[in-house]
DNA sequence: ACTCAAGAGATGACATCGTCAACTGAAACT
DNA sequence: AGTTTCAGTTGACGATGTCATCTCTTGAGT
């Protein structure tokens, strides 16, 4: 019927899944082993047959989230009729969907986890070097670093802030984080039609 | 002698640093109110006394350190002799100071809590109408919400990647928080130059 | 001056959590 | 067939947040 190690695979699957959703229903605190467990139908010690710890579980839920944002990042650059800086734009908003929509999962995937700080970073990598690239198509590799590393730092920024609902304070006059990202665009792609 | 408000006030302060101090040291795990009580001198129910629960105590420690960066705010804003963008650079320049000395107090700054996700938004109201003012001296009235927003979001971000050290990653050509900061300060100033 | 309510703090207890050690049973290998 | 490997279960332990209860000092009312 179905091997042992297939049986192994689906439980992981499962486990990373259940993580996730109680992530995102319930916030970390709803995260318990225990609870990962059975709705992954083990029990709470099974986790520990696939990962080292709680800790690792978590960084393996957000590294995962990380790579699902890579492949859309790699899609939206190879899409053509899209320019540059439409491009550009994607890529963010792609970013900011997540913290809006799954604000917890968004949390874990900027958190450095103090038993493998750098896990999470390296995870991030292929969805940073991808928009990286359309960031060079736009301002050219001289300025390319500096600027998709401020459009990043931005856009995670905004996230955090709308995630907190902050920008919803009337103070800022009711201004959208498509808003915000876009005056940091043209501002951006004003400054290389310059050149 | 000392009458009991006072003693009760002195405890409760000696709380409030306690939990600070664990936090610096040994981030929001080494937070617990055991810990705190023994550093404070008290038990562990003490706390019960002065705070709902253990996260009223975690969002007072927060909403404190927000108030003496809104104190920093408003001497920097008075402060002659300095132009609105180097008080518009300095203002960035402080919140991004705390992410890189203080991490973890960082962290719960920016964090809603689940029982009252707002305390902490309220807490940095002062900070924030503060830089509010700082940025219209520069680009007017008019713009002045959505570029504080974009800038305060911005700083938050840097600070952020600075603090799980992925700034420090060569992808990004080796910029600091600094350059980032100066790289928006001056696009923004430079364009209400042109106004 | 005496009484007594109030409240700060201590303490015991409980549920829950992460984690480990020992155990079980079935699949995979020789 | 016998043996090993390993996913999963179960029992136990220490730590933690929290509540109920108790103690004792302070301070106000008479």
């Amino acid at each position: 019927m179905i091997s042992r190690a297939e049986s192994a695979a689906a439980t992981r699957r499962a486990l990373l899944d259940a993580a996730a959703e109680l992530l995102d229903s319930g916030g970390l605190d709803a995260v318990t082993l225990r609870a990962v467990g059975a709705r992954a139908g083990v029990t709470r010690g099974a986790p520990y047959r696939h990962f080292l710890d709680k800790e690792s579980l978590l960084i393996a839920v957000g590294s995962r989230a990380w790579d699902t944002l890579g492949d859309r990042m790699q899609a939206l650059r190879a899409e053509p009729g899209l320019s540059a800086a439409e491009k550009m734009r994607g890529g963010l908003l792609a970013l900011i969907d997540v913290g809006r929509f799954q604000p917890h999962l968004y949390k874990l995937m900027f958190s450095n986890p103090p038993g493998d700080p750098t896990a999470l970073a390296r995870a991030a990598q292929r969805s940073q070097t991808e928009f990286l690239a359309v960031v060079a198509d736009l301002v050219g590799e001289q300025d390319a670093r500096r600027y998709a590393a401020l459009l990043i730092s931005s856009a995670n920024g905004i996230a955090g802030l709308e995630a907190s609902s902050q920008l919803a304070d009337p103070k800022w006059g009711g201004v959208s984080a498509e808003d915000l990202i876009d005056t940091l665009v043209d501002m951006i792609a004003g400054k290389s039609r310059h050149a």
